[in-house]
DNA sequence: CGAGGGTTTGAGTCGCATCAATATCTGTGG
DNA sequence: CCACAGATATTGATGCGACTCAAACCCTCG
């Protein structure tokens, strides 16, 4: 039962969550160039612009091509207007660090404003079609208008609040509770694309997203099997339905056997030592 | 010998580190105003300013107070003058999660602007002067001079790639790799602030260090009593000596003893092998 | 069809958390 | 000034969770 439901999408011709309607279309239907108003859109800001002198250009890329490497230099932010990606850096003892996934509406690039030159390399998982955003246009247009400044403002703050979120999940939760956020993350962020909430393809590979959380691929791939195996959700290599979004939501640890009974054991005993007293 | 060290910093009268010449000083000398010129050195960016039309209000604050809270209203930012602090947030489970140690030159609350409200709380670690910065005015003035909106744009950059480098610690560092960050980042911090790099008394406790870390205060306690025996550092209580900072800088694990040797026998073998062929 | 990257699963080990006891520091009131 | 309480730090014993190593399987693509 559950491997009908997962051949439903996997077998099908179309993949879910590819805006594009036929596999190789992408490529010839590519929108060159966007305005300000759609870039806007695109971020989810609300800036009331009309200027319309400045054309951004668009940008194709294949699987496995960089958008940006470390140390070059700083010119451009990005925007992900199609496909799947991942942000990476590599610390000065050469550790590889996937530091983001940036997906429809993410900018990514912002690292590199610092030091005028990236820290970070973005690379495709899918194809892509990311709009070119030169940083001194942007900021320029930025000085003649108020609105559009605070939403600058407000993107980069909104990167900052991701990142804090991101250190609060290495530094405090279990690896159970780091995978089901990840998929309750995906799971919002394909809703807020448009695409099914419920059942998508992962882009990424167990190594990308071990990396990201924090942990081997072993484990994920571990993870994801308990997860299958008490009902949340189904897996079948990169395809994923989730059934219970709720219990991925608030999951700390899975089922502790014991230590349930032993958490158990001690609310019994303050409840007898407060009747006692 | 270590404790003799130690003894010079513990028992004299005036604590390394504290720019007052006298404990209790500091709010009679408290600066009351700065102008942009003074905030832009504070923080390290280097913008030809001349308009000294604003006067930035200082706020002086005792160690425990609060100097803004989570879900307060965002209008300000804040620019560490003296003294030391800690940033928290607070997940949707309750966890506590400290994000970071804001100290001299240092700008916090940036974390606000995204959803016009602080997503975070900072709380006074020690005795501080803090600089109030409203953020409709620094942008104002930010529209009306390129170079310092530029200084702004890179002052957030900034803190996004610290806290990408925090992710990248809490993602694949041991636990012993982490603390000698920590204290390689403290020293590099003292050093800049114009103290010494290689004595200073910690500001927080075991607790919020290991929250900072993703670890427990046990093991910051034993990571710090392990350095100390291996002569990297001399520890006790809040007062440090560092006594080998590039150990500590390429430090991966601590004497791993036959993991070291279980790496040479690969080593050794891949050689023979390759030898062989 | 074979090669190679990706995934799953198992067995064994180690690092760090947990629980617990003691020691030390700080401040406060008698 | 001393005594005491509460916060902080150190150190030990023990157990579990996640890593490591290894083998088999699965999918894709040339």
């Amino acid at each position: 039962m559950l491997t009908s439901q997962l051949s439903d999408i996997r077998s099908g011709s179309m993949s879910l969550a590819t805006p594009s309607p036929a596999g190789a279309a992408w490529q010839r239907q590519a929108k060159l160039w966007s305005n300000l108003k759609e870039v806007c859109d695109l971020l989810r800001i609300q800036a009331r612009v009309q200027n319309d002198d400045y054309q951004f250009q668009h940008m194709q890329f294949k699987a496995g091509q960089r958008i940006h490497t470390i140390g070059q230099p700083f010119d451009m932010l990005y925007i992900v207007n199609s496909g799947f990606l991942k942000t990476v850096m590599i610390d000065e003892l050469g550790n590889e660090q996937v530091l983001g996934f940036p997906m429809k509406g993410d900018m990514f690039g912002i690292d590199g404003i610092h030091r005028k030159q990236y820290s970070t390399e973005t690379v495709a998982l899918t194809n892509c079609d990311v709009i070119l955003v030169p940083f001194k246009i942007f900021s320029g247009l930025g000085r003649t208008n108020a609105e559009l400044e605070a939403a600058i403002y407000a993107v980069m703050s909104r990167e900052l609040v991701r990142e804090q979120a991101m250190i609060s999940t290495l530094g405090s939760l279990s690896a159970e509770a780091r995978v089901a956020r990840f998929l309750v993350f995906l799971s919002e962020r394909f809703s807020d694309m448009g695409y099914s909430g419920t059942q998508f393809n992962l882009r990424m590979t167990r190594q990308e997203i071990g990396n990201y959380l924090g942990l081997t691929l072993e484990t994920v791939s571990r993870t994801f099997s308990a997860f299958n195996a008490i009902g949340l959700i189904s897996v079948d290599q990169r395809a994923i339905v989730i059934h219970d979004l709720q219990s991925l939501r608030t999951l700390r640890r899975l089922p502790p056997s014991r230590v349930r009974a032993k958490a158990a054991d001690k609310k019994r005993a303050a409840g007898e030592s407060a009747a006692a007293a």
